[in-house]
DNA sequence: CCCAAGACCTGGCGGC
DNA sequence: TGCCGCCAGGTCTTGG
């Protein structure tokens, strides 16, 4: 579910409310996520407060005074803010809370998910240091992938899904910007010309600008920090499409397997 | 270094 | 209805 639109729709959805407030407690009820919480940490954020909430890549960014902690929402994990007292279901893991407002409750059945504390520049953890650069910046650009891209003989789905070349582009956004750059998915990356890696950054770039005004793609029952769904599915082109025709030549889309992923293409507009 | 597969978890769905 | 296998938005880790 949270690609980069989820997490953003999910950062603007929580700003407002955290942004200056302090910590009270973390209420974990279940500590093993992708690395376990340890149990002091409710002792140390306790009279921490939040100065900013950030996004990198897909990663959550709340930077206290001390250090910062860091949440990502793995598959199937989703941030909400809910009214303090609220019953927490059997998957309400971790509670962020803050004086007499919303709590901030991660929900996450699959435990994919993580919450981390970080102390010194978080940009420097070895979970973000190795990230290329925000798709949506200008550092981001055809040039850039084309550099990236030489020599490589891996697909150039796996190639804008590796958080290395460049974090937030997911399964959805990875099919859905090669359908809309025209580029076949198992083509391998070090083949790509100047042209199509021009057309390739912008096509993610529209993709994920798109996806976030429509508040993310919301499958299953992912909302945002607001409660509110996403509506980004309706203008799905071919994730989740395979067998349907292609809204731009009514050829059937072709749906195959790509590293263990589904990978959905029309074999007439991609090449 | 590069690449693909494996691993981590739970729930929902289609098929029998 | 019940069970079984397969699939799902991610990404760190492992092994070749």
């Amino acid at each position: 579910m949270p690609e980069l639109p989820e997490v953003e729709t999910t950062r603007r959805g929580i700003v407002d409310h955290l942004c200056g407030a302090e910590i009270a407690d973390l209420v974990v009820r279940v500590p093993k996520l992708r690395w376990p919480i340890s149990p002091a940490l409710p002792y140390e954020l306790r009279g921490e407060v939040i100065r900013t909430v950030e996004r990198r890549g897909k990663y959550l960014l709340l930077r206290c005074v001390r250090g910062t902690l860091l949440y990502h929402l793995g598959m199937s994990g989703s941030l909400q803010l809910v009214p303090p007292g609220r019953r927490a279901g059997p998957h309400d893991h971790v509670d962020l809370v803050t004086g007499a407002g919303p709590v901030l409750r991660l929900t996450d059945p699959r435990k994919f998910g993580a919450v981390l504390w970080v102390e010194g520049d978080p940009l420097k953890h070895p979970l973000l240091r190795d990230q290329g650069p925000e798709p949506l910046t200008a550092d981001f650009d055809g040039a850039y992938l084309l550099a990236r891209s030489r020599g490589r003989s891996r697909s150039v789905k796996a190639f804008i899904m590796d958080s290395k070349v460049v974090p937030g582009v997911g399964n959805i956004y990875a099919n859905e910007a090669l359908f809309q750059a025209g580029i076949r998915p198992s083509t391998p990356a070090g083949w790509l010309g100047a042209e199509r890696c021009d057309r390739l950054a912008a096509s993610i770039k529209e993709v994920l600008i798109r996806a976030i005004a429509a508040g993310g793609t919301s499958l299953r029952d992912f909302v945002g920090g607001d409660g509110r769904p996403g509506y980004f599915s309706q203008q799905l082109q071919v994730y989740g499409r395979g067998g349907e025709p292609c809204n731009r030549c009514r050829t059937r889309l072709v749906e195959t397997r790509q590293e263990q992923r589904s990978t959905v293409f029309c074999r007439h507009c991609q090449r």
